[in-house]
RNA sequence: GCCUGGGUAGCUCAGUUGGUAGAGCAAUGGACUGAAAAUCCAUGUGUCGACGGUUCGAUUCCGCCUCCAGGCA
């Protein structure tokens, strides 16, 4: 007895995923699944791309705009989450752009124990004080492998390993490992790869569209309903440019910039952490080409 | 027409008391175990505006021309 395999449709931003999988859940009769972290809070549909209505095509689309914007989410139970969703949905078809997320719907972190914000923010304090180098001497001191690992630059890893370390007097290194890797058993999956000089433009063109869909307003909005001084929330690409103001069009050239360089992350980590993937081109290879590549007849 | 600034990497600019140049951003490649739309790593041959002069040697000094910005007429 073998189940129906779930569908998973990874890419870039503005490569245009969200209206694949559409298609691919009405072939398989089957519904649309967010595995986006951003594009799971409400308030921010425009900006981080939510599918509207109007793309929905009709089909089902879960997860979206669902969590309020005070909610704070990490990857292993954003990843439980999805994965309560997918296994209550028949023929899900998982739509995501953020590599570390799929990580967490697809099980592929260790389990980690919760650090306390008190600890996360002392650390965040010490790092603002003695720079990252000092903090990565530190943690070479009571976890030499971890921070072997890390370069003495990256403030954000060395920060949340000494913070793993406080919040559990271990080595963060002995809580990592056995991890499995690859696409998990039960599943299908397509990165959608634009070549290079049309994934530039395709974000150029979303950029724009999604500032005449309201952007500015959402920001400004999001403000003002009291997220103004969460930079958590304010994280997702724009909006903080967004709320400094200045310069409508020089504010619309950093959004591209910074989403173009964002979009080769992106296709970095889906095709090198899961090269067995099969990638499909939208601007040269029909639907049927990337339906064939997921196996639907 | 005159005066003053300025023309150096794709962009914004440093700099060279004369020995053919370097930062930030961008770009390209890469990493990625709870900040991930984050964070970090690697990669710099450009007629140093044009032409001429001085010099062993000029992007640097001098002359002339040209373009841009501002000011005065």
């Amino acid at each position: 007895m073998q189940n129906a395999p779930s569908y998973a449709i990874l890419g870039p931003t503005a490569s245009g995923k969200s209206s694949l999988a559409v298609e691919v859940a009405r072939r398989l009769g089957g519904a649309v699944v967010n595995g986006d972290p951003f594009q799971a809070f409400e308030g921010l549909a425009i900006g981080t791309g939510q599918p509207l209505e109007s793309e929905q095509g009709g089909i089902p689309h879960l997860g979206y705009g669902a969590l309020p914007l005070s909610a704070t989410i990490n990857p292993a139970d954003f990843g439980a989450s999805v994965r309560q969703t997918l296994s209550e949905t028949a023929n899900p078809v998982l739509v995501t752009g953020s590599g570390l997320y799929l990580r967490g719907i697809w099980n592929q972190l260790s389990e980690l124990p919760l650090v306390p914000e008190g600890i996360t923010e002392r650390v965040r304090a010490w790092e603002g004080v003695l720079g990252p180098r000092t903090l990565h001497r530190y943690l070479a001191a009571v976890d030499p492998l971890r921070a072997a690992q890390i370069h003495p630059h990256d403030p954000s890893r060395i920060q949340r390993a000494l913070a793993l370390h406080l919040a559990t007097g271990g080595r963060p290194s002995d809580l990592m490992g056995g991890v499995l890797r690859g696409v998990p058993e039960g599943w299908r999956a397509l990165v959608v790869l634009p070549a290079r000089d049309a994934m530039r433009q395709r974000v150029a063109r979303r950029v724009a569209w999604m500032i005449g869909k309201g952007w500015e307003e959402e920001a400004h909005a999001a403000l003002a309903a009291g997220h103004g001084a969460d930079l958590r929330r304010l994280r997702p690409l724009g909006y903080e440019l967004w709320l400094e103001g200045g310069d409508p069009h020089g504010v619309e050239a950093r959004i591209v910039q910074l989403t173009q360089a964002y979009a080769k992350r992106q296709v970095t980590f889906f095709c090198n952490q899961w090269p067995e993937i099969p990638v499909w081109d939208p601007d040269g290879e029909s639907l049927d080409v990337a339906l064939g590549k997921l196996g639907i007849a």
